[in-house]
DNA sequence: AGCGCTACAGTGTTACGTTAAAGGTCTC
DNA sequence: GAGACCTTTAACGTAACACTGTAGCGCT
């Protein structure tokens, strides 16, 4: 079981935007440009909710969302509010899609992450306690990256789906049981 | 003419900032 | 004890670098 903590999500608008104007004219309680600081635009419709980075570009990143849910209609949220203003039309495919997805999950059991480097692979495992407690495994079999923890709990990100990060820390929970 | 050095232009790489979690280490 | 930092990942554009190549100059 599987527990999403961050998604994150990148869409185009497809418009040369001015991004101070654009601060301006957007109905939405959270907006933050300083381009000596950034060169984006940051959006919120929520003090803690889910951040829009907006840029020049018209390309869009939206992260922080807890939930695929949330990052959709995150999505659907800016994109009536860039609706809503003067001389903008939205096209119809803004191309918007996950491209992130940080997750949590649990092993059950406390790990000796020595033993665990050798029995996945060092090839594929950086573990440098000193510099970092979590062992670092990039299997070749999925295209995601476990943060695994001595006591257990597992961090896993590079998802671009739910379903990926589920089969990889299934496999992964076979692999360790294997090991252990 | 040929070589070596310097200066500049152009290209390529990297850091920045944002988000979230984990747990160890360090500073205050 | 609290908080910051370390690590990973993705997207994005800009700035600051590092590096390479070329041109020009002076010396032998």
């Amino acid at each position: 079981m599987i527990n999403i903590v961050n998604a994150v999500g990148s869409g185009n608008l497809h418009l040369e935007l001015d991004l101070e104007q654009l601060g301006a004219d957007l109905n939405v309680p959270y907006t933050e440009y300083d381009p000596e600081n950034y060169h984006g635009l940051y959006v919120r419709f929520e003090e803690d909710g889910p951040l829009i980075t907006v840029y020049r570009s018209g390309k869009y990143i939206i992260v922080g969302s807890s939930s695929l849910n949330e990052l959709n209609e995150t999505n659907d949220l800016f994109l009536n509010c860039i609706a809503e203003l003067e001389g903008i039309s939205i096209p119809d495919n803004t191309g918007f899609s996950i491209r992130n997805i940080v997750s949590t999950a649990e092993i059950g059991k406390e790990l000796n992450l020595n033993a665990l480097a050798i029995g996945l692979g060092l090839e594929l495992v950086e573990f440098e306690p000193e510099q970092f407690p979590g062992l670092v495994y990039r299997p070749t079999d999925h295209p995601i990256v476990f943060l695994i923890f001595s006591s257990g709990k597992v961090v896993i990100t590079g998802a671009t789906d739910t379903d990926i990060a589920t089969d990889g820390f299934e496999d992964l929970q076979s692999k360790i049981n294997n090991i252990t």
